[in-house]
DNA sequence: CAGTTTTAAGACTCTTTTGTCTTAAATTAG
DNA sequence: CTAATTTAAGACAAAAGAGTCTTAAAACTG
């Protein structure tokens, strides 16, 4: 719901680059490997925020990916803008083509509200922010598996 | 996104219902027309609601379905609870397995705000104050074309 | 240069969701 | 009882989302 699997561990693998230390390529394999999930899949993915310039990649050993800005900047929204588009901030719940203050649809002013603040919490949350509370509450981004942080 | 198509013909349905006279069965042919969606898919979704005893169905001639219950009592969440169960409300955003205060996910405390309000919402939120609001202003349920209400 | 490591690209498969169609059962009308 | 109308049930097909695999290209190492 709301956010497709392909945009979730877009963003776990965000917060789990941003994690680390800067500017250091990590290997997409070991990514998915402490993610628990597949690498190629994760490869696609992340090749995805690499075109959107969220990441930088590098080919050969030593290569990898990581954050192609600081991690300060990118926001959660950037994100799901760059995977699952940006229809989510402009439909209605009930998905009426159109709809708008010239012809709303029944619920719009109720989901309004809500997809406004779903809008400004992930405009406001930085990869960072997020990081940052992750490292000092070791939290985790995978299932069971505990992440060495 | 967050409902399932069928969710959203399931509320759609329901809403046109109740735009019209109590505890007359209407056939699921004509609603689907009005509505434009197929006949077939519709009826499969409305056997669903039947089935949870939001909605009647009666066959044969001067047949069709209807509301179970005053649409006073009929909340959006019945419906969607009915169609796409409750998980939407048990999960974060990153749908990571047993979030919870034990074991948050990183987006534990900002989606639980959001997904709080989505169920208030749709738990305060009856099918006729949603229905008295289409027919006062003569809002659609459908595409262009507009409904003879 | 040859071999290794790593991302890039795209074809392919599997699963879930959405949608269609056919047949059966209930109800009514004549 | 017969024919018509309507929902019930379930098989089937199409589309979208998720995931796998293979080959190519880039970069480094020796």
């Amino acid at each position: 719901m709301i956010l497709s699997k392909t945009c979730i561990y877009g963003i776990l693998a965000t917060l789990h680059l941003a994690t680390k230390k800067d500017k250091e390529y990590l290997p997409i394999s070991q990514i998915a490997k402490e993610l628990d999930i597949s690498f190629h899949f994760l490869t696609k993915i992340l090749q995805k925020l690499t075109q959107q310039e969220i990441m930088s990649s590098y080919r050969g050993p030593n290569g990898g990916i990581a954050l192609a800005r600081p991690k300060e900047e990118i926001k959660l929204m950037d994100i799901v803008v760059a995977i699952d588009g940006s229809e989510i901030f402009e439909q209605c719940l009930l998905k009426l083509p159109g709809c708008g203050k010239l012809k709303p649809c029944p619920l719009h002013d109720e989901w309004g509200l809500i997809r406004k603040q779903i809008q400004e919490m992930l405009n406001q949350t930085s990869v960072a922010s997020v990081a940052e509370k992750i490292v000092k509450n070791s939290l985790r981004l995978a299932d069971v598996n505990p992440l060495e942080l």
